[in-house]
DNA sequence: TCATTATATCACTATGCGGTTGTATAACAA
DNA sequence: TTGTTATACAACCGCATAGTGATATAATGA
């Protein structure tokens, strides 16, 4: 186990580069708690349906059924991922009448997929290298 | 449909805040196509098990073996989800001799799980303030 | 050659969950 | 009151996948 460490101290030593932004991170403790709670809000947008929805939310707040017609799902559907990210607080809402208005809570969400689009830009940029030959 | 953006407008005016992010989020496009590579993504992380073997991995590269140690799941288990995380580009392998050695392939991972945890943290901060009834 | 060790893969089970249909609830109108 | 509409919820089905045990593959040493 503290061969790990030793091969880490290494690979410091040699070409691979760590940032500096992982030296910070290994000072935190990540219980298996935690690890559960991130997992979860990664579930929730692990799902085209629900980013579909998120995705929709950028021009505005919508009730259930515009949701519905923009996305194309059914109305049962919507309502229940709706729950789902208003319980984990990806939206919020408010009601009016028999309308219900939902929104974004804020804008974390893009945050995040901006990060996971250049991952996927870096990637296909580095496999089109790999095609390229060089 | 016009409605939406129409309440949008008023909400800019009111005090809902949006913010700038959001609205430059409001120009890109994203297909469905890229909605789905990006749940793919988020998907891969929504897994416990595969957050600890990331997790595992910040204090430097390991073996399939040290990982079986770490995270006490079964071997062919952490086999399969390094292969996930390995297709999807978030770690890196070598093969030396009989061993395989697994590193991440770069730190946006943490800068994922940071806006998460951000997010937990603010949840319960909130929460903690209603429950505390101000 | 054969044995051993590390990893990958296959086959299987069980569970979770996305989607759908039908229904309940709530708010409003007549 | 009754009817209508928007949303939520319950029950169900089917599929994807996490986990496991057995086996295959590959590299090393005797």
């Amino acid at each position: 186990m503290t061969q790990r460490l030793v091969r880490r101290t290494e690979a410091l030593h040699n070409r691979r580069i760590q940032t500096s932004s992982q030296d910070t991170m290994l000072k935190k403790t990540m219980t298996p708690e935690l690890l559960e709670l991130v997992a979860e809000r990664f579930k929730a947008l692990g799902e085209p349906a629900r980013l579909a929805i998120l995705n929709s939310l950028r021009r505005g707040e919508a009730t259930v059924s515009e949701l519905v017609e923009d996305t194309g799902m059914g109305q049962a559907n919507v309502s229940k991922h709706l729950q789902l990210l208003y319980t984990l607080r990806f939206v919020a809402r408010r009601k009016e009448g028999l309308f219900v208005y939902y929104s974004l809570a804020d804008d974390s969400v893009f945050q995040l997929c901006d990060v996971m689009c250049g991952r996927i830009a870096q990637d296909s940029r580095e496999r089109g290298r790999i095609v390229a030959g060089r």
